[in-house]
RNA sequence: GGGGUAGUGGUCUAGCUUGGUAUGAUCCGUGGUUCGGGACCACGUGACCGUCGGUUCAAAUCCGACCUACCCCA
């Protein structure tokens, strides 16, 4: 299991034996949550919704089908998803008149609804997200989190009564995702996509992209401005206070399990995962250490460690398997649980708890009396130091070029006139995807490494896991 | 989109060339000795060999299709 030697092969045997996802079951790109995994998912899920919830979205939940007729309004939109939406054709032995679809996104199922909904600006924002699976016909390669048919998919759908309203939106999706990124101790950049990549039916959208060991990106969401695109077809207008109908202003917002994905691979070193304390459903693990004799002694006093701990509010658990203690931490170790705190008699004649930190490995004597203290300054310092780790090593594997000569396989910030041409070209001669220009401004002086015209902005390259 | 390799107890695997219903390990279960970095002993459970079809007296083994996984190229 050496991940720096053979990224993917270790990516799919830590995600296994880490019991994160079982992907046996028979159907390709459809893998089944295990308790593990789905309580990674689910802690992620409650950052979400903390942080919609928090800045006054409303959560809703509609259904998987779409009738074709209402799928088929938005021409760019069906065009971009056309070739890889799952049919339901019949309703048990007859076919149906008109085709049903499985989601592959929600925008065709909400909007009629929103059409029905939004009448006058008082009504406006409209703000709301769901948490559904989404359907996707993937023909390439899946792999577990990061390309799959069935989607854990978290997007919001808001309505504004005007452009700036709309742009307002998108700078608090800006803000939501820094602080949940934190949490995650996940870097990332946001990139405004090309015209030729951006979410079909989109007036522009803004890629959140991170950088995996192996040099390749990974998209861990988008952001989207609408403007009028959609509320056009699904015919979304609202009446203003001069008494005009006006179309709504749409944005979105989508992330998905890829970051349980990035969460692995960023994190998880050559012993399995490793989690932030955030993310973690188990943040300490007691391991008591049994001698002969002393057995009762040890069990009550790790007991008792683990009441007190649960009691401060950790997520917290004891493991008294039969098993030798080094059994104990390597499986641990593989489960990517931040901290493990030993207790044998060593530690209990002297008064002390063992801590052992997940990321770097380090041991440390403390206090037993300070135990809840210790654990929640430690896991602190586990989160702040895995962000600066993280963020570190994606800055280092940017590299700013001036030629598309032999390009190493990291993310590339070069210079890019803007035109599609060049764009093309660019493409086509690194043998990489343009990711974008980057939301927030960078200083920056260079000439489009085609044609030669000077610009102020970067352009982000990579190649798309 | 094109090409290739593979599928045998939960997991890994032998057997396939030269057809005769399957090897070993691990995991798991029970009992015991252990316990500060993957302990050991004893006994035990578990696979009609991916699916469907074909050839044959007989198929894990030969043939075809499909499904799934992985690799390479666009």
């Amino acid at each position: 299991m050496k991940k720096a030697e053979d990224f993917s092969e270790w990516y799919n045997e830590i995600v296994e034996k880490a019991s994160l996802t079982d992907k046996r079951y028979p159907i390709k790109g459809m893998n089944v949550w295990t308790p593990y995994g789905w309580k990674i998912m689910q802690a992620i899920d409650r950052h979400i919704r903390e942080g919609f919830d928090g800045t006054d979205h409303q959560e809703v939940c509609f259904p998987l089908l779409v009738p074709e007729d209402q799928f088929a309004k938005e021409k760019e939109h069906i065009k971009g998803f056309d070739a890889e939406v799952f049919w339901v054709t019949h309703a048990g032995l007859n076919p149906l008149d008109v085709r049903l679809l499985l989601r592959p996104t929600s925008e065709t199922a909400m909007y009629p609804m929103f059409s029905l909904w939004v009448r006058s600006h008082a009504d406006l924002p409209l703000k709301t997200y769901q948490i559904v699976n989404t359907f996707r016909y993937e023909t390439k390669q899946t792999r577990a989190f990061i390309r799959v048919r069935e989607i854990h998919f978290f997007e919001s759908h808001t309505c504004h009564a005007d452009f700036q309203d709309a742009e307002r939106q998108v700078q608090e999706d800006f803000d939501i995702l820094e602080k949940l990124a934190e949490k995650w101790c996940i870097p990332y950049r946001l990139l405004k996509r090309t015209d030729w990549d951006k979410f079909p039916g989109a007036f522009y959208t803004v890629g959140i992209d991170t950088l995996l060991p192996d040099g390749r990106s990974l998209q861990l969401g988008s952001i989207h401005q609408y403007n009028e695109n959609f509320s056009r077809p699904y015919d979304i207008k609202y009446e203003d206070d001069q008494g005009q109908h006006k179309y709504v202003h749409q944005t979105t917002y989508g992330m998905s399990e890829r970051l349980v994905g990035s969460i692995v691979a960023i994190h998880g070193d050559d012993k399995g995962l490793v989690l932030p304390p955030e993310v973690a459903s188990i943040q300490v693990v007691i391991v008591p250490v049994l001698a002969k004799g002393a057995i009762d002694k040890v069990t009550e006093a790790a007991r008792q460690l683990h009441k007190e701990l649960k009691e401060a509010g950790l997520r917290v658990h004891i493991d008294e398997r039969d098993v030798r203690p080094g059994v104990k931490y390597y499986d641990w170790e593989l489960k990517g649980v931040p901290l493990r705190l030993e207790l044998g008699m060593r530690d209990i004649e002297s008064g002390k708890i063992t801590l052992v930190r997940r990321d770097i490995g380090a041991k440390s004597l403390n206090d037993r009396s300070r135990a809840v203290d210790e654990v929640k300054d430690m896991l602190l310092t586990i989160a702040r130091e895995m962000l600066a780790r993280a963020q570190k090593e994606m800055d280092e594997n940017v590299v700013t070029v001036d030629s598309l000569d032999n390009l190493p396989s990291k993310m590339i910030r070069t210079a890019w006139c803007g035109s599609e041409e060049c764009g093309h070209e660019i493409e086509t001669r690194a043998d990489k995807n343009i990711l974008g220009m980057p939301i927030i401004d960078e200083k920056y002086d260079g000439k489009c490494v085609i044609c030669g015209k000077p610009t102020k902005t970067p352009v982000y390259l990579a190649n798309a896991m």
